[in-house]
This record gives C-alpha cells, structure tokens and sequence, in this order.
DNA sequence: CTGTTAGCGCATTCAT
DNA sequence: ATGAATGCGCTAACAG
C-alpha cells in the first residue's frame, strides 16, 4: 500500500533482493507475488483459482503479498492456458443507434454479468457485407460464444466455427444456412393481433409502413397484417402498403401521399420503431382521425397514448445469454427456435374508430 | 511442437501425411499452417502481421495452408506477447437502459472500430458499490483503457492502474480523486439557456423537476435554472423545486402536486431523461397550459412538439474514444476538461406563453 | 528474405 | 498441502 517504497525489512525476508517487489512500474505477476510470499508460483494460482488446498496461513501470506503488489490475474494468460478460450461473448448487433438492440444488449449484458462473463459489443451498422469481418474480429479474440443479429443473407461462414464448439445464437432474425439457435418475436401473430383489434373497431381501409421487406421481421409482420385483412375477406392490400427506406423526409412525404389519397386507409400500421416515427410525423395534426398503432414500444408511447405491438427486448437478451450459457454446458441438440411473446397495448390511436366517409 | 508428430518428410507435397491438416476438431495455429506450408512458424507470423518482408511465393503457400486449416490468429496469445495488453477498451456505463448511455456506447464503438479496437460493455447498474468490482473485471482482461461513468464517490482505487499506463477518460461527470480526462455536456449553461428562454416568454414562476441532486450533472442543471431565475430577480425558486426519484407513480404525484398547488408554476424544467418522462405523464392533458423544456433529447419529441435541451449523444462517445486513442498515443499531459455543447431547441412546448391567473 | 531461440503469465501434469 | 517442469499460441531479438 505504500509507494514510497522501502525494502521489506525482517519476517519471512525472502524477496528482500528480488527486482520488482515493490515498484509500481510494471504489473506484478504470479512469480513476483510468489516471491514476496515465498511460495512458488502455482501456490498462488491456486490462491487465485479458488478451488484448491492451500493452508490458511499459506493463502494469508499470498493475499497479503498480492495486495502489496497491486496483483491482478492476467485472464489473457489464463484464458490461453485453457485453450485459447476467453470469457467474454460477442454480440455483434446491427444498427447499433436502435434502442431495441441496445435493450437486447442489455439484457445480455445482465445475465452474462451474472454468471462472470463479459460481453464485447460490435456493430454491423446493418451492411450485410461487415457482418464476417466484425465477427472475425470477434472470434480472433476468441470468444466463447456469439450472439448475432443476421443481416448477411447467409451465415454458413460460420459453420466451420460452430463444429469447433462456438455456439451461435442468434436474435431478432433466425440463421440462413447454419445451424443455431433463434430467438425471435412472434412477429407475425402479433401484427395480426393488432390488425384484428382495429378490424373489431370497424376498420377495413388498413395501411402498413415498413422498411422494404427484405428482411425476416418485416416479411413476418407484412404477413401478419394481410392474414388478420385476409380474415374479414380483405385481399387487395397491396394499394395500403407502403415499403420505403424509413427516417427519411422521402419515407414521411410517401405516408403523407397515402392519407390523403382518395383511397386513404383509416388507419395505419407500422412495422417497426423506425416506420413507427416517420409515421407519427406524417400524421402530424391528424393523429385524431388515423388509427395508428406501431411494432415496438418506445418511450414516452404511454403519455402521447400511441398503441404499440410491444414486448420485453431485455428479455429477449437474457434468455438469448442464457442460451449461450446453456450450449456452453451442453453443447449438443437440435438447435432450438424460442419465440418471445408480444402484447397489443392499447393506448388510445389504435382505437379511433374509422370517421365516416366525408 | 508436433504433439501427434511425424516428421516431416520433405517436398511441396509434404504435409499429406501430418495429423492436424484437415482436421477440423481442433483449432489450427501458427505451426500448424507453417508445417502445411513448409516454413517456420515465424513466416507465417509475419505473413499475418502484415508488415514483413515475406516472398510473394512464400506468402501464397502460406495463405493457402492458412485458408485450408482454418487458420485465425489468436489475439489473446498475441495480446500476451505483446506486454498481456489487449486491444480492447472498457466502457462501464451506469444504468445500461438509459438511452443516453447506449448513445455514448454507440459512439465509442463506431470511433474504436474505426481503429481495429474492439469494446467491452460492462455496467454498474447504477449501483456505486458495484463500480469498484465491475472495472475489476474489466482490468483483469486487460483492458488498454477505461472509459467509465464514475458513480462511485471516489475514485482514487484506479490511480494505480493509471500510474501502469491504462487512460481513464470520465464521461458524463468528472472523476473524484483521480487524474482522469473528462467529457462533460455544458449542463449549467444549457439548463440556464432553456430557463432564460422560458423567462423571455413571460415565466416567472418556473418549476424544477429532477432526481435527488447528488449527482454532479443534476446539480450543475439546478445551479443553471437557479442562475437564469436569478437574473430575473426570482431567488426563492425552491418552492418549485422537486427533487424526486424519478420513474415511479410518487414522482409524477409529486409533479402533479406541483402543478396544481395554489402556488403552481407556469412551466416546467426537466432535468433529465427519466424526469422528462414522469413530467410529461404528470402534465397529461394539461400540455397546452404549462409550458415544458427537459434535459436530452429523446426519440419522437419533434413529433409531440416537446422542446429540450439536446445534444449529441454519439459524440460524447466519440470524443471520449478520441481521448483514448489520445493517450495511448501520447500518456503525458495535463488531463482535458471537454465540453460538449448542448443545444435549446424549440418545438412548442416550451414557448407556451404563462396562462394568465384566473 | 527466412529460421532459431526464448519467454509473455498462467495452469496442467506429475511429483513429493 | 506444496513445488518443478512444461507448454498454451504467438512474436521480439537476434542470427544467417
């Protein structure tokens, strides 16, 4: 504890010559804890591992000694010695600015803490050709495990990895060409749950918003919106369909153009948080007349009264951390596809009912 | 080196009969693919390293085997032999769902990414005691450096590790105790700014709204509102001054008390996301008569015409990121007091003139 | 341009 | 209950 430094003097008196017994310039290890503690070196791994015998006194002089020298075990090396294998799971998201995916993280974040592991967050920015390169990255530091949100249209570069014990878990999206878990929402039932709440409230002239529907949630939740349409014997809804690129002025001019068309839907769906808020722009004064309700939950949705399709992202992270500790136990089984419940909130947009015809 | 050895027997065409060639069971390394390739372990190292000189004929045999094997350098052994410091960066961050946090996350990944570095997330929960042990972690997989939310009263326990050469940069509020950078939002001048506009519209009885003032980000916001009030002539401004915990049923029937006390303010002052919320849930449909200005932006608040006090979040993560890559550059020099600029925008809540007295 | 030797910090044999 | 030797995968430091 002190840095001014001064020679142990009496006592066991073992490191009195030894080199870096007291400096604070360079980190001490193993071997210098050891000599200050006149031990030898597996001695105090075995102190810092926990689990083995070391007598009482024993381990006193080594805790003692380590503390002096400001001793933190090097899991860079005690990962190398077990096989090159570290302690820490990758989780490479898309968009790392969505809230969504950061609750994911999140949620990961929590379990993994609570079992001693840590994560290394890294970030595709949702281009499908980085998405091997940052996980790469990752595996080069080796982690244990991966959780991925998919954006390549294809993951079996990964299969190599994964029969080399990497569990891939992956979230939001489920793999293409590889073998892993899933955790996913009920995207599709969910849409059509909402879609049927405002059917039951009279309308029929629906509207959907969403990205282009390249990617699974959206194919999903498009789905879900015509099977609850296609219910009440409304097929043609291609002319209430708007797919375009979200958040920008573009997306809120084309929702613009579709309430106000002569053939404007009495209310509007949205098929993410994205489409959600280009949406809530667009309707700006008239959110009174336009039944409105979104995929996801966001903040402050339950003082404006904005109905969502909502459902727990820190969940979804924990139970995708717990399927990476699960895999690291018990590596084998079919791979499982668990799909986390969503819930309609009704707040008030998604129950105006339909204003009659003009 | 070979542990199922065979030697090796000569020629191109030599590695046909060595154990580990194409087996995928086991990870391959370094003298692995050297063998494949017919060099020394330390070719195949400069080939990956980039920067050696190795024959163009060389490099391809090695490519080759490597591309065969599987071959992917382990960063933790490289890590090991270069001094057991990685290439990673810590960031402890408070409560992990508070979005403005996950900004900055977002922010320091993007900057770390654009230099091959990679982040571990780690979070404290908001729980000062748990700080101490979090970093811990972190250090012990060598972190090169430490971007944290300091939450903890002091934090004098990393001085040592500072002495060792690891950057601590402090976002949000400066360290206690310890020579640290620091990236801090002008939060006094900001909150005085959003107050003095509030006065320019004819306030003069405006409330405070915020967590209990222990932390240095909510007092430098409440010195601000007290300046601007001040300079008006108002001084007795506790009487509006609510300093709750924030996110509960209590803290919005604290606002709600407020606002409609016999001496209830014309407008109100957020301090900071959570406080926004439980103000604006409070204020329900009683927008129109009180005036609202809160601390950070927050998503869709343009569409409900809120005004607040902005910034951007993704730079304070970037600029954080910097100052890492500052230091590991350059480890000397006085420590940097950085402030990021916030911005009043006005969006219609807080230009709500006062209701006259009734 | 390439190979040899040695060792980063730790833990797994085996001894004792 | 403790210690000695050995090597995890990789790369400086030197040869050559």
């Amino acid at each position: 504890m002190e840095p001014p430094s001064n020679g142990e003097t009496g006592g066991p008196a073992a490191a009195a010559s030894s080199r870096p017994t007291e400096s604070t310039l360079s980190r001490a290890t193993l071997a210098d804890v050891a000599r200050l503690a006149g031990v030898s070196a597996k001695t105090v791994s075995r102190v810092f591992s926990g689990n083995a015998y070391v007598a009482g006194e024993t381990r006193e002089r080594v805790m003692s000694a380590a503390l002096r020298l400001r001793f933190r075990p090097n899991d860079l090396a005690r990962s190398l010695r077990h096989g090159g294998v570290s302690n820490t799971v990758g989780f490479v998201m898309g968009d790392i600015t969505n809230p969504f995916y950061f609750q994911v993280a999140a949620g990961i974040e929590r379990e993994l803490a609570r079992h001693g592991m840590t994560m290394i967050l890294a970030a595709t920015e949702d281009e499908p050709a980085s998405e091997e390169r940052v996980v790469e990255t990752l595996l080069k530091q080796r982690v244990r495990a991966l959780v991925i949100v998919p954006i390549a249209p294809d993951q079996s570069y990964l299969e190599g990895e994964r029969i080399l014990g990497t569990p891939v878990i992956c979230v939001d999206r489920p793999a293409t060409n590889l073998v892993a878990d899933s955790i996913v929402l009920t995207n599709r039932a969910g849409t059509a749950e909402a879609v049927r709440a405002l059917v039951a409230v009279g309308h029929r002239k629906i509207g959907f918003f969403c990205s282009p529907a390249g990617l699974y949630t959206h194919q999903q939740r498009l789905a879900g919106y015509r099977d609850a349409l296609a219910e009440v014997g409304v097929t043609d809804t291609q002319r209430w369909e708007r797919l375009d690129d979200p958040d920008g002025p573009a997306a809120q001019a084309s929702v613009r153009a579709l309430i106000t068309s002569p053939d404007a839907p009495t209310a509007v769906v949205a098929g993410n948080n994205h489409a959600s808020a280009d949406v809530i722009r667009a309707l700006g004064e008239r959110r009174d007349e336009i039944a409105f309700v979104g995929f996801d939950d966001f903040q402050l949705a339950d003082a404006f009264g904005i109905s969502v399709i909502a459902y727990d992202p820190l969940d979804v992270g924990r139970r995708a951390a717990q399927r990476v500790l699960e895999r690291l136990e018990e590596p084998t089984g079919a791979p499982q596809y668990i799909e986390v419940p969503t819930q309609l909130i009704q707040r008030g947009s998604g129950e105006i009912p339909p204003r009659p015809a003009p």
